[in-house]
DNA sequence: TATTGTTATACTCTATAACTATA
DNA sequence: TATAGTTATAGAGTATAACAATA
């Protein structure tokens, strides 16, 4: 007993029938959700697919630059392209210009891994897009783009990733270990 | 030096212009994070404020049901409560018929916090279609509902909550002891 | 024996702050 | 002195697995 509601509901309007932001959300986390399901096939996080890209449209940046782009600290960016550097998919050189950097690049077997990944993300396109017809699905890209323009939103860049799973779990052995210059 | 491309983009079709799929998830996570901001105001997290107006819609309900539904596990739901319960905001109570459940309700502080609640999500409502004209917001509106009935998302649920932080930052003290049946 | 709530533990992930080498 | 890269460390957050009480 006590002074609270207690099964009715309180009075006032109901619940929204689900606004579009609530529906943003829940699709947007969908959509992450299911896109990093498929990129688990090519064995990518949705970090790890985010460098690649990265680095197909600008190679050779500096580590700081990509990390900053990618929304992880520095020192975070170390393991995580060590990895990616141990499965050959990028490719670390010193920039002879100034020997504090590196210059990140894709290899040609993250070459062809990327090409899987535009496969990946055409068919999660359609199949998340699935149920409209193709003048609906463009009416919906073009609000959406308007929104994200509105909002700010850099085209390309996931704020999410701030906050992701950079590596794949079940990662049994350490790292191996690859310093030179130490 | 090296085999790989080394400034030119690859052969083939460029990115394309950002495709719905990834609008939805940038934008989702926009609205997700644009929408904890306005709950911190609140002294919520996204979770916290999950659980509020689950409570609301059907109160009394036992915390493994509560803990489903958010999506953790029930030894995580423990701590998770008993923040809400050390500030008045929800109740656990004793089910007389089944010694080892407990109802938990939203309490009177709770039921006007979940006003302001309504308040701010009405107002992130309009912050994020800011720029769409009344009509655009309803056909924006219809196809994500389109979509996420499509996509079998069941309405009013974020499956974001999996993997989100359940508490704020910055407790600084120990949660109390409110231990009084052991 | 099964289930709810709870606690304890071990583990993963992370940022922070040092440190090295270059500039 | 400042900056890129790196490592070490300490802290937060988590799931897992035990445990107690009740059924």
């Amino acid at each position: 007993m006590g002074m609270t509601n207690e099964g009715e509901r309180p009075p006032g309007p109901p619940p929204p029938p689900t606004g579009a932001a609530f529906l943003l959300a829940q699709l947007g986390a969908h959509a992450a959700e299911l896109f990093a399901e498929r990129l688990a096939e090519l064995d990518l996080t949705p970090p790890q697919s985010g460098l690649l890209r990265l680095l197909a449209d600008s190679p050779g940046r500096s580590q700081r630059e990509l990390a900053d782009d990618l929304g992880m600290p520095p020192s975070r960016f170390v393991a995580f392209a060590d990895e990616l550097e141990e499965r050959g998919l990028i490719e670390r050189r010193r920039n002879p210009a100034d020997r504090r950097l590196y210059e990140v690049h894709l290899t040609d077997e993250g070459g062809k891994l990327l090409e899987g990944l535009r496969k990946v993300g055409a068919e999660h396109e359609c199949r998340l897009t699935d149920g409209l017809s193709g003048q609906e699905r463009d009416q919906l890209t073009g609000l959406l783009r308007r929104l994200a323009d509105r909002q700010g939103l850099s085209p390309g860049v996931h704020p999410g990733f701030r906050s992701m799973r950079t590596e794949r779990t079940e990662r049994t052995g350490r790292r191996a270990g690859r310093r030179s210059g130490r």
